[in-house]
DNA sequence: CCCGGTTACTTGAAGTTTGAAGTAACGGGT
DNA sequence: ACCCGTTACTTCAAACTTCAAGTAACCGGG
């Protein structure tokens, strides 16, 4: 199917410790190497903070995302704009809305000026207890990340932000223009 | 409704089309901007993945993830080592086992030499289709990356590389060493 | 005004994933 | 041979997620 190897020096280890880039074999394409390589760095910085979340905070990482969004937005966000941010289904934010307002973090309110829209924003306690817990998420990422040479760490960031711009252009669903600088 | 922008050259969109990298902003520091941006990245991939692999096989992709790990080792697997290739949790795979045995994809076997393990290979059958439906998913890969310069692409690959080295170190709970060749 | 298309959200069923607790098997030390 | 700690897997409840179908509200023409 695949005919080619030759492109590595550094041999792949077997299975042991190497998680979903395990897949990646000689035989593979770049493309399917590249996206292995993205899938497993992001599966394993989730797993930690999910873990961190729920022992530091008894939350999930869902939850907390959504909080997250909300504390940048003091003015509230809508349903549908949450549902784009967060890339998740429409009836995804409905059940973590139900929870979160449940759990006294959030808070709705109909739109005045489109009666379909909700906007939801975090309520004062929910916002003192999300800084809390943001402030220590953020060390453990600046932990994870410590030790990681700080150019490197740029020029993936970079390197990031250009697939990024890449990728998003597909399905353009809304208004807002591209712009495309570099 | 955003009543901030001014931070950085690139000034971020709003939130259309940014999906969670919207999370970021100019009061972040970069190890969480790298984090969202990687996440970003990797969700916005998996989206489309997901989709395609639906509309065309109608299967899912933990379960497409799951015989790709397989096909690569014709002699099997031991569930325990497909728990850390694909990095989910135990429950997990042994409940995708149960459903992919039931639908003829894999076979199990008890591990001779260790009463405590089922080992899972490929059927005949599994194979077969499987080679068919990887075929056209790498081609799914080499069309998104496509036009995303092989400058660029290789650049990435290889600093997701570097942060996938500095992540790895954590909880070796097995065997196997780690090469560290570059 | 009202009709038809679109958008915003909700509902419900099916499926996935996790975390914690439980069972069984291994293996070294005594 | 018997413990004891570890490992492999299973079970189960709870949480998350998706998809598809449904309801309600908007909006632009006729």
């Amino acid at each position: 199917m695949s005919p080619r190897r030759h492109f590595a020096q550094v041999h792949v280890v077997d299975d042991e410790r190497l998680g979903q880039e395990a897949r990646a074999q000689s035989t593979d394409h770049s493309a399917v190497r590249l996206w292995l390589r993205l899938l497993s760095c992001s599966t394993q910085v989730e797993q930690v903070i999910r873990a961190r979340l729920r022992e530091r905070f008894g939350i999930t990482l869902p939850r907390f995302d959504y909080l997250a969004q909300l504390e940048r937005h003091p003015d509230g966000l809508r349903l549908n704009t949450l549902t784009r941010n967060l890339m998740v289904t429409g009836g995804n934010v409905t059940l973590l809305t139900e929870q979160l307002v449940a759990d006294g973090w959030v808070e709705r309110a109909t739109d005045p000026a489109d009666r379909r829209s909700t906007i939801v924003s975090l309520t004062s306690w929910g916002r003192r207890e999300f800084l809390r817990m943001a402030a220590e998420h953020e060390q453990w990422l600046v932990a994870l990340f410590c030790g990681f040479d700080d150019v490197h760490r740029d020029a993936l960031y970079e390197h990031l932000g250009r697939l990024r711009a890449h990728l998003a252009p597909r399905g353009p669903s809304t208004s807002s223009r591209q712009e495309r600088a570099s």
